[in-house]
DNA sequence: ATCTTATGCATAAGATAATTATGTATATAT
DNA sequence: ATATATACATAATTATCTTATGCATAAGAT
């Protein structure tokens, strides 16, 4: 991945951001998923994802739901009604960035 | 600023863009600069910027040169040759952040 | 005259969020 | 049998930022 250090502080965004498309989706599946879009550009790490959805479901904006199949545990995640205004609020700030970013980038448009 | 977290990471790459397009600009400069041009949105604190405009200077990328300005010093910054070279980089690899982001918070336009 | 705000640098303490390294366990492919 | 994939978890370390503090001069306000 070209520079990992961007990435910093939008874990959260990109895990609300999935489970409100996906309705419910597990720790690993996240990883599998991101890999996929981002054609290999961003790997989540372990070590980074659990911690966050803890905290995520620590602050109540996830809900957890145990599930076995084939024999191994999943730990679905999905939102909380806190955690489907959180996304939006999330992703209106993303976005804001990605502008505020583009503005210093592209100082010439003064679009926006 | 809306989510402040979303920045750590991007301040080295301001810097670069700032010095590339201006020449050469002192710290407390680009501290203003950069809430100028983000109308306020995004504030580089003091504490942020001159740890990493020290680093910047210890990996090569940006020169020093001290000047007095009505009995007030000021270190302007100017990026090296390796420092211009890494700017391209940096940037390129902001895009590329930008482009990934909007992949996911965008599934549905496979443009890019 | 005095006090606050602005200009200009710097660093230390603490918080936060990531990477890297482990650890456990089952399933599948070679 | 061994390696890879699936699935979770946490501890140690590193990186980056915020907050707090410090020093010093200039300009504006009361």
């Amino acid at each position: 991945m070209g520079n990992s250090n961007l990435y910093k502080g939008s874990l959260n965004t990109i895990i609300l951001k999935l489970l409100e498309e996906s309705g419910k989706m597990y720790g690993y599946e996240i990883t599998q998923k991101v890999k996929d879009i981002t054609k290999g550009e961003l790997q989540i790490t372990e070590g980074a994802l659990y911690p966050a959805l803890h905290k995520l479901e620590a602050e109540g904006l996830l809900d957890v739901e145990m599930q076995k199949v084939d024999n191994r545990l999943r730990k679905y995640y999905k939102l909380t009604e806190k955690g489907t205004t959180e996304t939006a609020n999330r992703l209106s700030e993303l976005e804001e960035y990605i502008r505020t970013m583009q503005t210093i980038i592209n100082p010439n448009w003064s679009i926006n």
